[in-house]
RNA sequence: GGUACCUUGGAUGAGUGGCUUAGUCAGCGGUCUGCAAAACCGUGUACGGCGGUUCGAAUCCGCCAGGUACCU
């Protein structure tokens, strides 16, 4: 049976070594996992792989994205999935690595078919929101989908405008939707998790942010400045500098802000993953461990 | 040496006698089905020290300590 290999963790962790050393050891491609990646002229602040590992072997989704350009969860499960039908037959065990949560969740277990919100809808709602606030528009899906009302986070603008853009695109409930149906792939999951001490990460962390200001990050992201209110600048590491550039910040308050931000980002994500039950742990440095646990996964 | 002002939870910062809670940020915990490195939610009983006034003091008075400003 085929196979994929899902290398997660939080950021910094230690995850492209690992992958690195996975790949060469499995002769497969990188599937990378992270939503800011993916954007081309962004490998300072989102800590792409250099030149030289990105060389070492062939690696899918890091780049391949225009600043600004719309991307989601979904698109990247359908992506994914064609891919692996590509490739599957090349190599039967294939490597995803990466740290966005809800990319992989979509690569794991399916995402259901929402459809995409066409731009028009988008604005008009956002506009609405702007406009008329977040209790008008939550009383509205109260009327348009009440079974989402109750359990949606209704706090939560993102969630509530979603929910409103699929009612008033399709004329029909988001919970119509909404399934959350596992999907079953024809292939096994293997998930590996990367973790360390929190004080150990932290230094990492740390450490990693102020590298990227000895490379140039400020200048990275200076490039970027008429495209600041896009969600993908919308990235630890970016917002920051732009705060900076803005003469809101000084430098240092946002080297420190960057450092706070991404400890807070790795945070998120081990408090998602930890409910996993289905992730391996290991140390970053305990290679043989993982391949081994590899080896005797999949079969 | 004198005068004035200040001293609130990890940070910031409201509150000037009771309405037994500020707020914000951090920290910690959590949610998560289309921009997710996003967005959102939960969680903190602190008033410099010692006395005094009062039924009741972070809030008034005194002393002490620390700080800031000005004066000699």
């Amino acid at each position: 049976m085929n196979c994929l290999v899902v290398l997660i963790g939080p950021t910094a962790v230690g995850k492209t070594d690992t992958s690195l050393a996975i790949a060469a050891y499995l002769g497969c491609p990188i599937i990378s996992a992270d939503s800011r990646q993916m954007y081309k002229g962004m490998e300072i602040g989102t800590a792409m792989p250099t030149k030289e590992e990105l060389s070492r072997c062939r690696h899918y989704f890091v780049g391949h994205l225009v600043p600004g350009e719309y991307y989601s969860a979904a698109k990247y499960e359908e992506d994914v999935m064609e891919l692996l039908e590509r490739e599957f037959p090349h190599h039967p065990t294939m490597l995803m690595s990466g740290g966005s949560m809800m990319y992989i969740d979509a690569v794991c277990n399916g995402i259901d078919d929402i459809p995409t919100v066409d731009e028009e809808t988008r604005s008009m709602i956002l506009e609405k929101y702007e406009r008329e606030g977040l209790e008008k528009l939550a009383d509205e899906l109260r009327i348009l989908d009440p079974e989402y009302y109750h359990e949606a986070d209704i706090k939560n603008p993102k969630r509530v405008m979603h929910a409103l853009e699929i009612c008033y695109m399709t004329g029909k409930r988001y919970s119509s939707f909404r399934k959350r149906q596992k999907k079953e792939r024809p292939f096994r999951i293997i998930k590996i998790g990367l973790q360390r001490e929190r004080e150990e990460l932290y230094e990492r962390i740390n450490r990693r942010v102020d590298m990227m200001i000895e490379q140039g990050l400020v200048e990275e992201v200076r490039r970027f400045e008429q495209l600041k209110h896009h969600n993908s600048l919308n990235t630890v590491g970016y917002k920051e500098i732009f705060k900076y550039l803005d003469g809101e910040w000084t430098l240092p308050f946002a080297i420190e802000k960057i450092k706070q931000n991404t400890r807070i980002y790795s945070r998120k994500q081990v408090t998602w993953y930890r409910k996993d039950e289905e992730i391996t742990w290991f140390h970053p440095s305990d290679i043989d461990s993982i391949i081994r646990h590899i080896e005797e996964q999949r079969t």
